[in-house]
DNA sequence: CTAGGACTTCGAGTCGACTCTAGATCAAGT
DNA sequence: ACTTGATCTAGAGTCGACTCGAAGTCCTAG
């Protein structure tokens, strides 16, 4: 298989991953990388298509907060390789659980949103379709805080 | 209704909004909130029911990622008064959409979450119950980053 | 041979949203 | 009168996650 190291270049990554090549580096910095990017003869970095999936898997983690230490925390498991699974497996969990917490309070903020739009929503309906504008549409206090 | 009042500290607002003393001044230089709060004589800060009931669909739209500018901005359209509903319609529509967008993007990344939690669910398995510890559990690489 | 463009490092800057510090003032309790 | 604790202001500091700038290197096409 000569599919195997297609070696990239950072440029490559940055458009594939969506990432800048700035926020790469950065990542490399930081320790990210399940293993330190190769060189090439110019001290280039040369990414591999593993290199591109732990990449393409972070930026899915991070779009759900994931904070970048618990990612770091994440690779140092994987790069210990096989063994600590359950340790992998607790950390998926309870990122798990903040996701699903974070989708929930969203939802229940969503709710409220919908509740405003509904008051707003009356409000510019009774004033609109009698004629060009009613003197003052009763009710429209409800639509400033005091509601909920 | 002498309850139209009821002239909260500052304190009692951070324990009633969960807001810290901090936040709720830096709100205020950031200009947030609707009326500039009320002073006593010794001029310390009082505040109304209906500044908490601002305060906390402040926290609301925060939660939802409401930006600070965004928040002054559906501010301002209250402070004027009636007579620009569709402007603040159009508002918070935008910010539903965003929040849907956040709740869509947050469910993708949960199914992946899901997808590696089974996977590592599996290799577990695989080893758990049979005797003490597997050699190696076969299939072991896809679940690092390979696998999505 | 040279000009362009992608790449390198290191360090500093930015942004949003707080969060805290210091020193002063005030209200209430002993 | 004194102490305690909440509050005040102005301004500085923190944190996370980038983001950028300067100055230099390297490869390729014309």
């Amino acid at each position: 298989m000569p599919d195997n190291a297609p070696s990239l270049s950072i440029g490559q990554v940055a458009d594939r991953t969506g990432l800048s090549v700035h926020t790469l580096r950065f990542y490399e910095r930081e320790g990210v990388m399940v293993n330190p990017v190769r060189r090439d003869a110019g001290g280039r970095r040369v990414y591999s298509e593993d290199d591109v999936g732990w990449l393409t898997l972070c930026t899915i983690l991070r779009a759900s907060d994931m904070p970048l230490p618990v990612l770091r925390e994440y690779m140092e498991l994987i790069r210990q390789g096989e063994g600590n699974e359950e340790e992998r497996l607790a950390l998926l969990h309870r990122h798990r659980r903040d996701v699903v917490a974070r989708i929930r309070r969203l939802t229940e903020c969503l709710d409220l949103v919908d509740h405003k739009v509904g008051v707003y929503e009356d409000i510019i309906d009774r004033s609109a379709p009698g004629h060009g504008c009613g003197p003052r549409p009763a009710g429209a206090r409800d639509a400033r805080q005091e509601s909920v």
